[in-house]
RNA sequence: GGGCGCGUAGCUCAGUUGGCUAGAGCACCUCGUUUACACCGAGGGAGUCGGGGGUUCGAGUCCCUCCGCGCCCACCA
């Protein structure tokens, strides 16, 4: 036991780094793989890319997996955090193709197996940055076991669940429509696209009729593309084009003719009812033209530039340029028959940023509904409950109408598809073939493949390991939205399939903090905080400033602690604004427990460990029952991830029913043994139950509290004690409470002296012991003696202030006479709501005998001060 | 175009299956050097619950409609 430093302030930055020490030399952190999973508690955490910088997202999904953690834990499970971190494919190459390009080299140029090197490199470099700061976070991750999705160990894992998809006819070579993502040069999926509004011209070209009967104009935003066009269609319905069907157009600025084609994809009233068709970079086009057996031509490469063949004097332009210079000369042949501007949706890439390049291309796909269905399964019949409720809706949709996905990337970081080729042979294997002249498929898997598999193949799967058997199944698995499709829906198909197990019972997606202004929080929008920032002071961002046109100042030094409770007391199920004052009232938290703690060890001594006694007063009983009513309501919570009502609770009972109220009733008791005892049992338990929210502080202190021994990370929270919850006393104290503050109220308004004792006679039905504890706290004294002067009403009756220089006998009639009226509106109003006899007919009978009562005490108390 | 969600005090948000005089934190005002805490305590003002309509004895809560905002999904050139 250490005695508690003597000051008024809680310091996080001087305990943090000491308790952070403690806990990992406990290695509470890193539990043994022993039981079973469903004795265990695991989660395993969202692997943060190596590249990645701690944000927001992560400190609030930080603290919100290690309060679950730290609160297992403590409820007596081995509970493991899996940690880890993810290669990252794209964001990782990029990063270090950067760096190159500083050297003035780049990737083609030192070639493939040194600029693998080079990522490992800058990985051992920079990978650990974000680790760390997880630490700083207080976060109880098991930093002895961490993972990375390319370890050995984990390659071979990826490497075998593509080999078995691929026998079972699961993944597939195909020659497909693809997102070209010309900035990094490589196949993105769907799920990576993000559709911005953009203003383009929408031109209306003619194409002529070769038969010389006229033309059909045709709309387009990418004329550049008609290079690659092989058809024209029309609706089959068309009055207007419907007997065209079957003729041709010459392709302007080819020599190529085009058939023109039915198909009812064609809206007849948009544009100008005729539409080209471009198989070769058109998503639509592409399944029109499988439909029609079109030819499939492409004019753009992936290097963005028209190509050689079809190019003819555009050839080796950049699309962009092509653009111009086709319509420029369409102009000159007097074919463009309308240019407009015109603002669509258009897709560009999550990653680089660049417009997409829709392209056919030969990729490697996953055939997704064989999984789908059992992972649509088991979110319905519960196996998987995913909160709040209404994404798991999402989650279904998503799933049903999934389509195959493109797991091949045109990159070098990553895990390399283990196919290797040899003229028409083709071998899919976890080692090479045998034999000269094989070659391995240059491409890598989309990172979302290898981290589908994240909560199996870190626990060692595919052999069967004491981890896998100890923690898989895992519990949680905590979240953001955006990425319930890309990762936590895959996580579920591929779990199911591989270890026949849900990978995980319980998916909670949490909010998105944004900045104060409701845009993302965002490094390049200046819409960001660093996390550790807020822990350990740092420069405050202007949309942050506490008064808009400020200067934005310096965030102080909250500590992890202050900043783990606020951004769960500002967590939601949906979206959020950032509140620094959340953060403001975690730290007045800690600084609240650090001063009632001191306070109470001053008082205690050394308290015997033992349970509390037999409570012997009102206020007794009363602190152990709203203990008791804390512990159920933050276990509740958890329960139901409301991380924010647990936060705020907490904050509740230690300033309210604690401090304001407990401490205040009992400073002037004579503190014996039995006391003693009781307020240390309700320290140890307060702090042992806020404990996961706030360890920092709690840690700290339960160093200086008796009978609390080793560290509180490790210790057995209490179990709440049923037999505590005391009605009776809840309702005395909540009585003296409401005197209390009315009387307060008055001597406010009255302005009596704050310190002044006034002469009181108390005229209520009040349980006993009630009268001592209101004299105490509303500063007044009970005497038979002398003529009342004020009337203060209270539960079950009223306080009559007995004359003395204090009172000021005309405001006393003036407070009254307003008290009156209010009290005339009231009772008018009950009045009439039981007068009414549909109310009393059909309202529940508890509810109209509430009312009656409630009218029956306001006339009482009307009565009294008439009266009076 | 579909789907989901939001609009409650100056700000950020709670308001369970409709039912005590609609709440909290912060901000604001007044008072207080009561030895745990001024990063504190006590008290106070402040809301046509986005607008309109409906169901009901009773609506912030349920239904319809309109307005404003956010997110997700979707192939209109």
């Amino acid at each position: 036991m250490t005695a508690i430093p003597d000051r008024k302030r809680f310091e996080p930055s001087e305990v943090e780094p000491r308790i952070t020490r403690a806990w990992l030399d406990a290695g509470l952190h890193h539990p043994q793989p022993q039981g079973t999973a469903a004795e265990n508690y695991a989660i395993a955490i969202p692997p943060p890319n190596v590249t990645g910088a701690l944000h927001m997202g992560h400190a609030l999904n930080g603290a919100i997996q290690d309060t679950l953690v730290r609160w297992q834990r403590m409820h007596g499970r081995r509970a493991k955090w899996i940690l880890g971190t993810d290669h990252a494919g794209i964001a990782t190459q990029t990063q270090v193709e950067k760096l190159l390009k500083t050297e003035g080299t780049s990737r083609e140029e030192v070639g493939r197996d040194e600029f693998t090197r080079r990522v490992w490199e800058w990985r051992e470099k920079y990978g650990g940055t974000i680790v760390g700061q997880f630490e700083r976070l207080g976060a109880t991750c098991d930093y002895d076991d961490e993972r990375f999705t390319l370890d050995e160990q984990y390659v071979q894992a990826v490497l075998k669940v593509f080999v078995d998809l691929y026998d079972q006819g699961l993944i597939y070579r195909d020659l497909y429509m693809v997102n070209w993502d010309p900035g990094s040069g490589s196949a993105i999926s769907d799920l990576e696209v993000e559709d911005r509004e953009v203003t383009d011209t929408l031109y209306s070209i003619a194409y002529p009729l070769t038969d010389g009967s006229g033309e059909v104009v045709v709309a387009t935003v990418r004329p550049e593309t008609m290079l690659a066009d092989t058809a024209v269609a029309v609706h089959p319905e068309d009055e207007r084009f419907k007997h065209l069907i079957g003729k041709t157009v010459k392709l302007p600025l080819t020599d190529r003719e085009l058939t023109i084609i039915g198909d009812d994809y064609v809206k007849m009233d948009f544009g100008t009812g005729c539409l080209k068709i471009t198989p070769g970079h058109d998503p639509n086009d592409f399944e029109i033209g499988r439909r029609h057996q079109l030819e499939e031509l492409t004019a753009i490469g992936e290097d963005g530039r028209i190509v050689e063949d079809l190019g003819g004097p555009y050839a080796g332009l950049k699309a962009l340029e092509a653009r111009e210079a086709m319509v420029a000369d369409l102009r000159t042949q007097g074919l463009v028959r309308e240019e407009e501007p015109y603002t669509h949706t258009v897709p560009f890439s999550h990653r680089s940023g660049e417009r997409i390049e829709p392209l056919i291309s030969l990729q490697w796909f996953m055939r997704m509904d064989e999984l789908a269905a059992p992972a649509i399964q088991v979110v319905k019949d519960g196996r998987v409950r995913i909160h709040p409720e209404t994404q798991s809706r999402r989650y279904v949709d998503w799933l049903e109408n999934i389509r195959p996905w493109c797991i091949s990337r045109q990159l070098w970081w990553g895990h390399q598809i283990p196919v290797w080729y040899r003229d028409q042979e083709t071998h899919v294997g976890l080692t090479p073939p045998e034999g000269e002249g094989w070659e391995r498929d240059p491409d890598v898997l989309d990172t979302w493949f290898s981290s589908a598999l994240w909560p199996f193949a870190t626990l060692g799967w595919p052999d069967e390991t004491p981890e896998l058997q100890a923690f898989y199944p895992t519990d949680v698995l905590s979240t953001a939205r955006d990425i319930l499709f890309l990762w936590v829906a895959r996580m579920v198909m591929m779990g199911l399939r591989f270890t026949g197990d849900v990978p995980f019972s319980d998916v909670y997606i949490h909010s998105v903090i944004q900045a104060p202004d409701g845009r993302r929080m965002s490094k390049s929008l200046g819409t960001g905080i660093n996390p550790l920032d807020l822990i350990e002071g740092g420069p405050r961002p202007p949309v942050f400033a506490k008064k808009e046109g400020e200067h934005p100042g310096e965030f102080p030094a909250y500590g992890a602690d202050a900043v783990r409770f606020g951004l769960l007391a500002m967590s939601s199920t949906q979206d959020v604004r950032f509140s620094e004052e959340r953060v403001q009232q975690g730290q007045q938290l800690t600084n609240k427990l650090f001063n009632a703690t001191r306070f109470v060890l001053s008082k205690v001594g050394e308290a015997p460990a033992e349970h509390p006694p037999a409570p012997l007063t009102l206020e007794d009983r009363w602190i152990l029952s709203r203990l008791t009513a804390f512990q159920e309501q933050t276990d509740e919570h958890l329960r139901a991830f409301d991380f924010s009502k647990a936060a705020l609770g907490l904050y509740d009972f230690v300033y309210a029913e604690l401090c304001d109220w407990y401490l205040e009733l009992i400073k002037a008791r004579e503190v014996d043994e039995d006391l003693a005892a009781l307020l240390a049992h309700v320290l140890r338990t307060t702090l042992a139950t806020a404990h996961p929210f706030i360890p920092f502080v709690t840690e700290d202190l339960w160093g200086s509290v008796p009978g609390a021994d080793a560290l509180l990370a490790a210790a057995e929270a209490p179990a709440a004690d049923l037999a505590r919850r005391d009605p009776e006393a809840d309702a005395g104290i909540e009585a003296v409470i409401a005197a209390v503050q009315a009387v307060r109220a008055w001597r406010d308004g009255a302005a009596v002296k704050p310190g002044a004792f006034l002469p009181a006679r108390l005229r209520a039905d009040l349980p006993a012991g009630a009268d001592i504890l209101i004299a105490r706290l509303a500063r007044l004294e009970w005497t038979a003696e002398g003529e009342p002067a004020a009337a203060v009403s209270v539960p079950g009756g009223l306080v009559e202030i007995l004359a003395s220089d204090a009172v000021d006998p005309a405001a006393e009639a003036a407070k009254r006479d307003a008290r009156i009226a209010e009290l005339r509106k009231e009772i008018a109003r009950a009045d009439g709501k039981l007068g009414n006899a549909g109310f009393v007919a059909k309202a529940p009978e508890a509810v109209v005998a509430a009312e009656r009562e409630k009218l029956e005490r306001l006339r009482t108390e009307l009565a009294e001060l008439e009266q009076g």
